[in-house]
DNA sequence: AGCACGCCGACT
DNA sequence: GTCGGCGTGCTC
């Protein structure tokens, strides 16, 4: 048996239903450096299209017929190590992805490659004679009049541009004939900065007597060489500017032998402002017990996740240093990650105040360059302390001892697009392997998380005083029903107008707060406030204007809308306002006054300068949605209000109550920060609402225990999980016929767990999005192996069955959204 | 998914 | 006769 060096290969290019590790060959001059954890590019599929990949894993085996040899090597050095490959697979059985969309999420942005096509003329191949043979193909004489005017060679892309999309088969038909070939190349997104370095390449006192005595007629020489016999080493940027010298002068030295260049790697990273060492962290009594309590378990053998749970201004923050400090002092590493909108400045600083040089913040706003440069420093170890969203939970720190999730019930821990991984799920995974302990802080839980602690999987530390020991604000419920029987049917009611008359009238601001997401087309009754629920899964029903009809996104139940209330007979209304109409009726009520709005239109240019503008000018009004809920901390508001509490209740979303609770109760603490007190006002249609009663009193057990009650009833997590499978498609009929096939498969595949349940086909929240409509369905079971695998194989038997062509399926857990 | 091969019908 | 439609099967 004839034998060779093979390696396994995660494609790129093969989906998710023939997605396993490919054999290749190496090519002997590929042998040194294509070892596990770098990137390549291989041949895949009968056309031999290049596709990327990442070395797996290397073995020498049997040369068998069929294997072809790697292209090319993307990477010098391997990209992944053993554990980050660990975590790849990981991902691939957690999140039903590819292994290398898994590689993909795990790696910076600014490393990704981008494959590019050039396509030329064959060596050799004369003008004439390419014509002559392309005569005979469709189409084949326009593309070469395209090439032949970029100079005989051009890109996939510009040729797709200048001859349409179907040039792909032209080309592939020209090359067959032998008139062009084509070669692929990896294109990173940000590539490494180089410097220039210049050094002596003589000894000094060689280089200072040669150039000394020409010093009359080459100064320039002579300098340079001074400054290098100084200083070593210095880039040729550096040297032109302090000795005036040009480049050329610089070449002509190396020419001479008298310089030697190379390059150095530079960093692009944003200066570190200056800021003064913190003061030595005094703990309170509450939060040293919780600090102690917490190192404890860092020292057991299997360290567990902690809950730390803590009202809004018990000073999490402190125990967090504290706990980085002593992570530190022994020698480990440590994240911290937060949601999107808490990376407030104020953290930033008190964080590089502790730890200077050792944290690096890894945001949304740093240029990716930067964020690729951090990258790189914390894979070389320079770094020990990482604080950042999302994503910089993949940051390669070594030897970790702590990963600290602030505010872990936001829904920004959870990603967006595929894989959508939750930045709890790879904190638990990686605190396994590390043995390093989870904090899960935050003073109002998710329900599972809270479960989770009462249960005694996680450990619980509690802080109750608040820090300043400011009194909570005085919280008023208003009843918007009232103001609609009163003949107001706008958002700004009594009680919450006479209280902005106050605050004008004493020169203190106020925030109003209007949770607009998830607003859209739901019925609501203008008398009693009632909302029309789905029988069967208790979350509020969408009103669909194509059918008149009122449908739930869970099980697909659909029912007639009705003009009247059931209830009270009073007449619905469809709820959706934005925050532009709240602005025009603020400016009716209170013409004289300035207002800002913060919302998803006005982000575009960025929060900071209307924050600023508030905070400096005064400005008495700050209208918002979601963003002006969380972390901001201003002396002079005094005032709060909520104009429709409801708004984010009734969303088709099992964790609507979660959400609402958890934003009542952010924004009401935004009031009364400073030294005066604070008052709020919640308006509502449903003042009677437990959920809403709950926010106002900043009762999260009373919360939690009506809602714990409500998801065990209903078989929602933490309960069960819920896994939401979703067929998209561009033909209406397709997808629901698909979607129907795939119940099927559900049915027969857990037909032996009586305990799992499957619900839909339904309409997806948004149904059309991109072209493309969504149907989904709901597998109530347990996120276990065997259910994974069942969902895996399901994945592959609907992408093998030809009947869902044009459909296609994705799986998700427990999703945020 | 993306591609080539192969088997049919509609044309120069 | 040949071009090109789509159905079928495979991807180291």
């Amino acid at each position: 048996m004839e034998t060779a060096e093979i390696v396994k290969i995660a494609v790129s290019a093969a989906p998710y239903s023939i997605d396993k590790p490919y054999d290749y060959l190496v090519p002997p001059e590929l042998a040194e450096q294509a070892v596990p954890g770098v990137r390549v590019t291989v041949p895949f599929g009968r056309g031999n299209r290049v596709s990327e990949g990442i070395v797996l894993a290397r073995t020498r085996g049997e040369k068998l017929p069929g294997l072809k040899p790697l292209d090319s090597l993307l990477d010098s050095a391997p990209v992944l190590d053993e554990d980050g490959i660990a975590l790849a697979l990981w991902m691939r059985q957690r999140y039903f992805c590819t292994l290398y969309e898994a590689v993909k999420t795990i790696l910076p942005t600014g490393l990704w490659y981008r494959l590019l096509e050039t396509w030329r003329l064959v060596e050799g191949m004369d003008k004439e004679k390419a014509y002559q043979i392309a005569e005979k193909l469709k189409r084949a004489p326009a593309v070469l009049d395209v090439l032949f005017a970029h100079g005989g060679s051009a890109d996939l892309e510009t040729l797709k541009d200048a001859c349409g999309e179907e040039v792909g088969a032209t080309l592939k038909a020209l090359r067959k004939v032998g008139v062009v070939v084509c070669e692929t190349t990896g294109k990173r997104k940000i590539g490494d900065k180089k410097r220039r370095m210049a050094a002596l390449a003589v000894p000094p006192e060689d280089a200072l007597a040669l150039t000394e005595a020409r010093r009359r007629s080459s100064p320039a020489r002579y300098e340079v060489v001074r400054l290098l016999a100084a200083t070593g080493r210095a880039s040729t940027a550096d040297i032109c500017y302090f000795t005036g010298a040009s480049t050329r002068t610089l070449r002509a030295m190396e020419q001479a032998g008298l310089l030697v260049f190379s390059a150095e790697e530079e960093l692009r990273l944003s200066p570190l402002s200056d800021i003064e060492p913190g003061p030595p962290i005094v703990l309170s009594e509450e939060q040293q017990a919780a600090f102690d309590r917490i190192m404890a378990l860092t020292e057991t053998e299997k360290p567990e996740a902690v809950l730390l749970e803590g009202v809004t201004g018990s000073g999490k923050t402190q125990v967090y240093l504290r706990l980085v400090q002593e992570i530190l002092n022994r020698g480990k590493t440590a994240m911290v990650l937060v949601p999107e909108i808490i990376l407030t400045p104020q953290m930033m600083r008190k964080f590089s105040s502790y730890f200077g040089n050792d944290v690096v913040m890894l945001h949304s706003s740093l240029r990716m360059t930067e964020r690729y440069d951090q990258w790189k420093r914390i894979r070389r170890g320079e770094v020990r302390v990482v604080l950042g969203t999302r994503s910089a939970i993949f940051a390669p720190l070594k030897n970790l001892g702590l990963i600290i999730l602030d505010e872990e019930q936001e829904s920004s821990y959870q990603s967006e697009n595929p894989p959508r991984y939750h930045t709890r799920d790879i904190a638990k995974y990686l605190c396994g392997r590390e043995k390093a302990t989870l904090v899960l802080g935050s003073a109002t839980p998710s329900v599972e998380t809270a479960w989770a602690a009462e249960q005694g999987t996680y450990h619980h530390a509690l802080l109750r005083q608040r820090y300043n020991a400011h009194a909570l604000p005085r919280v008023v419920i208003a009843d918007l029903r009232q103001e609609i029987r009163a003949g107001n049917p706008g958002l700004i009611g009594e009680d919450l107008r006479r209280q902005l008359e106050l605050n004008l009238s004493r020169g203190e601001q106020s925030i109003l707060f209007l949770n607009r997401r998830g607003s859209s087309r739901m019925l609501l009754c203008g008398e009693c406030g009632h909302v029309p629920e789905c029988p069967r899964c208790s979350v509020a029903m969408t009103y669909h204007s194509a059918n008149g009809r009122l449908m739930c996104h869970y099980c697909g139940h659909s029912e007639r809308a009705i003009d009247d209330c059931p209830i009270c007979g009073g007449i619905m209304k469809h709820v959706g306002t934005g925050t532009q109409k709240v602005e025009e009726e603020l400016r009716q009520l209170f013409p004289e006054t300035g207002i800002l709005r913060m919302d998803a239109d006005t982000a575009a240019s960025g929060h900071e300068p209307i924050l600023r503008r508030f905070e400096q000018e005064r400005v008495p009004i700050l209208l918002g949605t979601q963003m002006v809920a969380k972390g901001l901390d201003f002396e002079n508001v005094t005032l709060v209000g909520v104009l429709a509490a409801d708004l984010s209740l009734y969303v088709d979303n099992y964790r609507a109550a979660e959400r609402t609770f958890s934003l009542l109760t952010q924004v009401v603490g935004r009031a009364g920060r400073g030294t005066k007190e604070g008052r709020a006002v919640i308006q509502t249609y449903t003042p009677e609402n437990d959920v809403i009663q709950c926010a106002a009193r900043q009762d999260y057990r009373g919360f939690y225990e009506g809602e714990i009650r409500m998801r065990r009833l209903r078989r929602y997590p933490p309960f069960a999980d819920l896994f939401t499978l979703t067929v998209s498609g561009l033909e209406e009929g397709d997808v629901l016929r698909s979607a129907a096939r795939v119940r099927e498969l559900l049915r027969q595949l857990f037909a032996d767990q009586p305990d799992t349940e499957v619900l839909g086909p339904a309409p997806a929240p948004v149904l059309k999005l991109n072209n493309r409509y969504r149907y989904r369905l709901t597998l109530v079971g347990k996120n276990d192996k065997t259910t994974r695998e069942k969902l895996s194989w399901l994945l592959k038997e609907f992408a093998n069955d030809r009947a869902n062509r044009g459909s296609n399926l994705f799986v998700d857990c427990n999703t945020m959204e």
